[in-house]
DNA sequence: GCACAGATTTTGAGCGCTCAAACATTTCGG
DNA sequence: CCGAAATGTTTGAGCGCTCAAAATCTGTGC
C-alpha cells in the first residue's frame, strides 16, 4: 500500500513557505552571529543555557537535555568552547563519571557582547515582520508540533512505537 | 549603544517554541528519510527539483536558485548523488561552461519510493497537529519572513544595509 | 584576434553534526 | 562483596555545509 494522503494545495504552499522561510531565517541568523561573535547559533545556546543556570554551571547531561542536543554533540561543542576559553569542564562532586560545564568570565563577556546583536537579528528578521497575533500563532503552532516530538524521543532502531492509550 | 529592543514574554516563548519545535521537526524528518531512503532532506529536494523539470534535467545554477542553495553546496550534493547513481551530469549545449544535472531512471525510482513515506512524515508530524486555520497562518507567517530575506541575499562582507523606506 | 571583466562550476580545507563504539563509574542482584 | 546492567561522557570516522580560491568559458572593447 502506498501513501493515501498527499498534501493538498494549501498544505503544499504552507510547507514550502515554512521550509524556505525557516531555512532563510536560520541561515541568516547563523551568519550574523558567526560574523559578529565568531560562533554558530548552537554554541550561543550552550552559553545561554549556562548563563541562566545558578553558578553559571550545569551537568553535561542536563545541558544536553535543555538544548535538545545529543550528549555527543554537546561534548564536541563544549570541547570547542573550551578551546576558545569560554567554557571549562570540572569534575562533578557527587558523581565521578559526571562532568560539569562552567561558563568562564570571558565566556560570559562574549555572550553579553553577542546577545544584543543576535536579539536584534531575531527581531528584525522575524518579529518585525509579524503582527502581534501572528506571534501568538507562531507559538501555538510550534508548541503543538514540538510537544509530541519531544515526548517520544524518536525511533532508535527499526521499531514502530504506537502509543495506544488504554482506557 | 546596546540593544534597546529585547524580546518580551510573548516573543520569548514564541521564539523558543519555534526554535525547538522547528528543530525537532526537521531532525525527525531528516532521520526518517535517512532511514527509509538513505539520503538527507537536502538531497531529496534536489531530486524533487529535477523530477519537476521538463526532461528531468536542469542547469546547475537554476537548480541551486530554486533550492535556496549555494552553487558550491549544490555541486557537492550532485557529486554525491552521482556516486549513488541517481543523477548524472551532462554538458550544456548552449553554454560550454555550464553543466546540466539529469535525474536518472534509478534516481526517479528512488524518489518515488521515498516520497510517500516522507510526505507521510510531514503530515503526521506537522499537519496532523494543526487546524486548517493554523496551516494558513503558518504559510502567511513564513511568507512574510522569507520574502525580505530572499530579496536581499544577505551581507557578503561587513556591511550594514538598512532599507529606510522613503515616503 | 586578444586581453579582460563577468559568469558558471568545481575544488579543498575546515568545522559541526551524527552514529556507533569505547570508556569510566554507579547501581543492583545474588 | 562481585559481576552484570545501567548511566554519563568521550572518542573517531564519515558526511554535508561554508568559505575562499581556482578552473573554465562567454562577451565586450579595442
Amino acid at each position: 500500500m502506498d501513501s493515501p494522503r498527499w498534501l493538498d494545495d494549501e498544505e503544499q504552499q504552507a510547507w514550502r513557505a515554512f521550509l524556505f522561510g525557516g531555512r532563510l531565517l536560520m541561515n541568516r541568523l547563523d551568519r550574523e552571529l558567526q560574523a559578529s561573535a565568531g560562533m554558530p547559533v548552537a554554541y550561543y545556546e550552550v552559553l545561554v543555557g549556562l548563563s541562566e543556570s545558578p553558578g553559571r554551571a550545569m551537568r553535561m547531561s542536563e545541558l544536553a537535555r535543555r538544548a535538545e542536543s545529543s550528549p555527543s554533540r554537546l561534548s564536541h561543542a563544549v570541547a570547542r568552547l573550551e578551546e576558545l576559553g569560554w567554557v571549562r569542564r570540572e569534575a562533578c562532586p557527587t558523581d565521578r563519571r559526571g562532568a560539569v560545564a562552567v561558563l568562564t568570565d570571558e565566556g560570559f563577556r562574549v555572550l553579553e557582547a553577542a546577545a544584543a546583536g543576535h536579539v536584534e537579528g531575531i527581531r528584525s528578521h522575524l518579529f518585525d515582520r509579524l503582527s502581534r497575533e501572528q506571534v501568538a500563532q507562531l507559538r501555538e503552532i510550534f508548541e503543538a508540533v514540538g510537544r509530541p516530538l519531544s515526548d517520544e524521543p524518536g525511533p532508535p532502531c527499526d521499531e514502530d512505537q504506537d502509543q495506544s492509550c488504554p482506557g
